[in-house]
DNA sequence: GATGAATGAGGGTTCATTCAT
DNA sequence: GATGAATGAACCCTCATTCAT
């Protein structure tokens, strides 16, 4: 039994849950729109598969970019968080590096459409384009450094290109059975393993 | 004054002869407007350039992709007709490869957007990447093989894969300084290379 | 008197007092958005400027007009008070009048929007309308009577529609330099203090 | 049967023809929604009781103020050729004045909500406000140093907060039968004129 | 054949107002 | 009483595509 003060805060926290629970039947709603639709969906389409009113979606998520960047901050979370470790377990850097590319290709095929609208120039993504690069630049970057301190990578390479490159190859995946982006990315990793044209590229 | 039957032949003649001269206006000012404003431009946009209206635009391409497939026929022509020469030319199969990629590279890089068109998954473009397969795929193919034939590069991997993956590669080359898709290409290639020594692939 | 009643006596006295600190929360801040924003500005941002929630600003102010008077009301009623004393002050009957419209000059002009909100048809305002004319007509009606009855204003001119008019002319003082209420005001004051049509209008 | 040379004119000039036709019942439904319901009625309005699309009304008025324009543009131009005939005709130049915003007054009253448009400071109606002066304001300020000149006219008012103050005094002149816009705005042009006597004015 | 006017679906955004907590 | 989340009507605007002339 809450005393008045609980009594109080529960009423604070309940009404926070109402919102809480809505905003999680938002991005739920948004995740399976964005998997059938693309993250390009109509936000009506979205608010109306929540059984929400537009403006509510508004309130919670005032740009496209917002609504995505939230859908996907766990998994950006957990794809940052997993850098160290990584480093820390694998058979080498190189190999981390690798395994962690893994991860973040198994993000990016997973999502639809999430690769193309990190590519988008429109500054419809702005928000979210700055929050993947802000939070996984970092850890691309020090597995990177790693590989190349041991020697395992070419110097040379920076993180966002790399990043950059990796996502790119990941545009489009569903169009065509054909395309399997981890095959280009394994031959885009070798080609980073190998020191710099052995004697023979010429 | 023409006779009745110079009329209509003259006519019909002189026709054909608007028509074909229309149908240039009109590659040549979609080019213009596809560099200005992308491959996404609006249809209208095309048409006022060119001083004719929407619907001798329709008729000539009935969809975006017939115009945009029109305006770099010819240079997907002239990257598809390099092929056998820079096999023959160059000093090694790998070499031609690259070599031919390098065109193919140049290509969509200097088209604002036409990497994007070509990945695009809607069907506004359907004709487009058909008509580009089936004129470069063989001929990467050829090249492909040649050199995995010669032992310079991994088998295994298919023209078309290869093809889209340089073409995500170059997606998006404006939009941000720090990306330069050669760099990645290039990765891509060596990691594509065959090692000299057997055995030190792993 | 309630004993019980005093306990139940006091809590509704101290719910009051926070009710009464509230309104007069909201009436600040809806000053300085309205000086902001004009009279139309979104109740949300009231509410938000004011720190209590949108069901509070309704609870105290169903109607925007209600808002938009209570904000005033103390000027209004300033205004109503000056009429008796200029009316006893001045040289004359006219340039008490002359005076008393200076200072509802002053009022509508200082206030961003406000003699927009008088005249707008929309039920909007109805309130304030009515406030306003319940208030002040009167008074206007007193003064324009003493000058018409000093021979110094023309008869048949309604207090309404004189106030109105000077109403009028206040709108939109702040959309371009070369329009100053004040003069066209002096004018129209001048036609009122002449006799009708001095001999040869008719 | 044309001749060619006439079939070509007359196609040309029936799909013009069409096209006027459109913009007329443009013209027709607008004017009829402004009475109904305001120069700022819903654009969709407008286009539904014309019978016609959304497009079909921006592409003819691009913008709302292009409409409001067009729809009263023969009565600006009415009232802009008038003032030289009045000043030619009247009995002085200040008579000539007086009759021109007689027209001037008929004009804005009878539009619902045109007075109150033209003062709206927002840009939705900047070219309406343009047009409006650009056309009046010239003929305004001819009548009105005509007077001057002929001493029947106080100096130092200008055109533009004459024509202004007038505008003013027709707003809002539907919302209260008490209110005549007409009243008040000869009370204004009895203060503009100058007294007959010199001396008399001080 | 050429023209470009017309169509209207489609998508974004704002805000007054209600009502569960 | 206070709160502010939710609602959704109401607007605006763009453009691909069709079709009468």
């Amino acid at each position: 039994m809450p005393t008045a003060g609980q009594a109080k805060g529960a009423s604070a926290r309940s009404k926070r849950a109402d919102a809480v629970r809505n905003q999680q039947t938002l991005l739920d709603a948004a995740a399976e729109v964005f998997v059938a639709s693309g993250v390009d969906a109509p936000i009506r389409e979205i608010a109306a598969r929540a059984g929400v009113g537009l403006g509510t979606l508004y309130r919670h998520f005032p740009t496209r970019a917002d609504l995505v960047t939230a859908v996907y901050r766990h998994q950006i979370e957990a794809c940052a968080e997993a850098g160290p470790g990584l480093l820390a377990g694998a058979a080498s850097p190189f190999d981390a590096l690798r395994q962690w590319i893994d991860l973040f290709v198994d993000f990016l095929v997973t999502k639809h459409g999430l690769a193309d609208a990190l590519q988008s120039d429109t500054d419809r993504f702005a928000s979210l384009h700055t929050h993947f690069l802000d939070r996984l630049m970092p850890v691309c970057g020090q597995l990177l450094d790693a590989a190349v301190d041991a020697g395992e990578a070419r110097a040379g390479i920076q993180p966002y290109e790399l990043m950059r490159g990796i996502g790119n190859l990941c545009i489009g995946r569903d169009s065509d059975p054909r395309y399997d982006p981890r095959r280009m990315i394994a031959l885009l990793l070798e080609g980073l393993r190998r020191p710099h044209s052995p004697g023979g590229d010429g």
